[in-house]
RNA sequence: GCGUCCUUAGCUCAGUGGUAGAGCGUCACAUUGACAUUGUGAAGGCCGGAGGUCCGAUCCCUCCAGGACGCACCA
């Protein structure tokens, strides 16, 4: 054996050696008799990294987790599907690619047009799938490349009109005009999960609308940080047991704002906060998600005075054509003047913000394409809402860390109608034509001119959404991988995505396949600096795990993202973690090459001769301790656990207290300890780097084929 | 406002109803070897604070403090 661990030299030819003997596809397992035929399944997919750069931390900590659980699945004799694969990430992509076509031609997408910048966007992202893919395969994940899926090819493409016909179908998708969260900066709807708040200071004015006919001021003052959409209002809303406002309640005034005529009624509805302000909330329906809801409750009218831009569309020359910004200095400053502004304080608020590029969400009416999670439907009659909380726990989902449970029980209590289409070029196009006054939804567009294609395209989770099946071969009901390996066994992904993707593919399975996706979730926490810290570009603590592996090995880097990371908690990481672990890596090396070179002269490489009463010995019944323990740890999603456990076992164990023991016999004993004391060791140790095999499975592989030669340890029975 | 998590060695974190553990760091000694990347040992902790349950609490319960995060219709 080489005196020196040569890590690059090593890791790619091994990873060369699994892609050779394709072991990670299960048909391959069974045709090659290492997997029985009629062995329970274990699936899992891969949560899709998004197409839009390259792999990070985060990437490397789910692919080592989910490599254990795969690997220890495999060598357990299941039949193990581990399906890889790339998602296009819709807003995410169109708006790097954007965002890097801005800064090098200073043209925007409508410069472009919809064909030239798709062009660019999907060259982009094949790019990004490609590198992806590399550094994947470099991670040493044994991923089913032959079953690789990206949610915008074909078949995943198909899937997603299939499950938009079916659910239009059932009633669950609706087109419908309502106010949506509208980003200006993207030119795009987005959901309530993609918005982010940030906390910044705001004036909150308080003010009068103006004079009534009469010549008096309105009568209730009002409290808002949004001046300038007042020109908007149509009503104010008062809480029903607020005696203040009690003798106006149910009157309409006429009042002039700033030089616009505004009628607004006086309203009593439970949702306003007496505290707050005044106690009197102002209402502006098409400006406002809860002020939307109030005006549905008391049909109230609603005026839209914002574009598209975010700019002022009233009728009022002050303002006309400003920014909102702008335009709510120069109410402020018109009010002053006119002696109705009352008070003017800094509060502390939380502003929406757009997850992917930051734009201020400006809430509009929108005609747009919606999912029903109030709405009963199918023979159970039972709304989404019903069986997205009836799957998890009694459905046969477990989550775990359990305590997301409650967190996603509480999502779904707070869960509005998902609006689904996006205003951008990348993605899924809506499946439905129009023609006049018709309206066609299908998998394919209708025979016959005069067809035009909704122009909108997909939320992204909508496709991942379905992800789960449509890898499997979804929507055909006889796909054997459908049949044979869905429901998946398990789901592992960060919690960060718990709303965005674990309970989308709940809510899609439900309806789609009738059922839960999957059965064990299991969450795993985000991967930080070693101060904490979100790793990021500005702060300049990015590790890169393919810098990681090339300097202390996939090995290392793979073990140090597992140990110290409980379930659901963040990691801290550094690279002395990975430098620790790398030094594992060589004391494992040097416990082999001592075997090797203290090996009997009459021993035959691969041979289990048998020594008398080993069995008995004391060290091997704490190696059948350790294997129980570390069994129980894997099982129980403990992989923290079974790899601190195996580090000391072999080092301190193995390596510090059997091998110092055992050194004077092997190397001067008689022949006869000479080979009992090689038994023990090699027994110990080559069992010990089995079970080492899910975490490092490099090095494991490298040292089992020298002592196994022909062998493969990704396949040996654990 | 509602909710969740965290607080244990200098640092980063495991962990258990029975007088505390690892890695890194520090110090002393040993070692040129299977080991560039080693070994042995040491120092270092009223396990955030206060109550409670218990024979016994770092662990279970309540409250408090500090920190992180999630959710919400904070106008």
């Amino acid at each position: 054996m080489e005196p020196r661990y040569d890590i690059q030299e090593v890791e790619v030819r091994i990873a060369k050696a699994w892609d050779d003997a394709g072991y990670a596809n299960p048909d391959t397992c069974i045709a090659k008799g290492v997997t029985k035929s009629d062995a329970e399944a274990f699936s899992i997919v891969l949560p899709p990294p998004n197409v839009t750069g390259t792999l990070h931390m985060g990437h490397a900590a789910m692919l080592a987790v989910e490599d254990v659980m795969v690997r220890y699945a495999r060598m357990t004799g299941k039949r193990t599907l581990w399906i890889p694969g790339t998602d296009h990430a819709a807003i995410a992509t169109q708006s790097r690619v954007e965002k890097d076509i801005m800064k090098e031609e200073k043209k925007n997408r409508y410069d472009l047009g919809r064909e030239e910048l798709l062009r660019r966007v999907n060259e982009f992202a094949k790019e990004s799938h490609d590198t992806i893919v590399h550094q994947i395969k470099r991670m040493g994940a044994s991923l089913d490349w032959s079953r690789e899926a990206y949610t915008l090819d074909e078949k995943r493409s198909f899937a997603v009109r299939a499950a938009f016909k079916k659910m239009y179908d059932l009633g669950l998708i609706y087109r419908g005009h309502r106010v949506v969260n509208w980003d200006p900066k993207g030119q795009t709807t987005i959901s309530d999960d993609e918005i982010v708040y940030e906390e910044r200071k705001a004036k909150l004015y308080t003010f009068r609308y103006g004079f009534l006919v009469d010549g008096s001021k309105f009568p209730i003052p009002i409290s808002t940080t949004r001046l300038e959409t007042k020109f908007g209002d149509t009503s104010v809303a008062v809480h029903p047991s607020d005696d203040r406002y009690k003798e106006f309640v149910g009157k309409t005034f006429d009042v002039d704002f700033c030089g616009t005529p505004i009628t607004v009624k006086v309203v009593a509805d439970e949702s306003v906060e007496r505290d707050f302000g005044t106690g009197a909330l102002g209402v502006t329906p098409a400006h406002s998600m809860v002020d939307w809801e109030i005006a549905q409750r008391h049909n109230l009218p609603f005026k839209q005075i914002i574009d598209e831009r975010g700019r002022m569309m009233v009728e009022n020359p002050l303002v006309q054509g400003k920014k909102t910004t702008e335009a709510r200095e120069i109410t402020a400053e018109e009010l002053r003047k006119r002696g109705l502004i009352e008070k003017e304080e800094e509060i502390p608020q939380n502003i929406a913000t757009a997850e992917r590029t930051g734009g201020i969400i400006e809430p509009l009416p929108k005609l747009q394409w919606f999912i029903a999670v109030n709405k009963p439907f199918g023979e159970k009659q039972k709304t989404l809402k019903e069986l997205m909380k009836s799957a998890v726990g009694t459905g046969g989902v477990t989550i775990e860390p359990e305590r997301f449970s409650r967190i996603y029980f509480n999502w779904i209590d707070n869960l509005h109608d998902w609006c689904i289409s996006r205003q951008i070029w990348f993605g899924h196009r809506v499946p439905v034509w129009y023609k006049g006054e018709e309206t066609h939804v299908d998998i394919e567009a209708p025979e016959g001119a005069d067809w035009v294609q909704d122009p909108d395209t997909l939320d992204t989770w909508f496709s991942s959404g379905l992800w789960p099946f449509s890898t499997l071969g979804w929507p055909d009901e006889n796909a054997p991988d459908l049949k044979a390996y869905f429901p998946n066994t398990v789901m592992e992904t960060g919690y960060d995505i718990l709303f965005f993707w674990v309970a989308r593919m709940i809510l899609m399975s439900e309806v789609i396949m009738g059922g839960i996706p999957f059965r064990r979730v299991y969450l795993h926490g985000l991967v930080r600096d070693d101060k904490g810290r979100k790793m990021s570009k500005s702060l300049g603590n990015i590790i890169d795990p393919l810098t990681m592996a090339d300097k202390y090995g996939a090995d290392a880097t793979r073990l140090s993202l597992i140990i110290g990371a409980s379930a659901g908690n963040d990691l801290k990481l550094s690279e002395d973690r990975v430098r620790g672990y790398r030094n594992f890596s060589t004391k494992i090396w040097n416990i082999a090459r001592f075997l090797d070179m203290n090996r009997p002269a009459d021993w035959q490489i691969g041979s289990r001769p048998s020594v008398p009463n080993i069995d008995l010995r004391q060290e091997i019944v704490e190696l059948n301790t350790v294997y129980k323990e570390v069994t129980a740890h894997i099982e129980n999603f403990e992989f923290h656990l079974a790899g601190e456990k195996l580090y000391h076992y072999v080092w301190h164990t193995i390596a510090d207290v059997i091998l110092e023991q055992e050194k004077k016999r092997l190397q001067e004993g008689t022949p006869e300890e000479k080979t009992e004391a090689y038994a023990l060791l090699e027994r110990v140790f080559l069992e010990s780097v089995a079970m080492l095999h899910p975490f490092m499975p490099f090095i494991t592989e490298e040292i089992y084929g020298i002592f196994r030669p022909g062998k493969m340890l990704m396949v040996e029975r654990w």
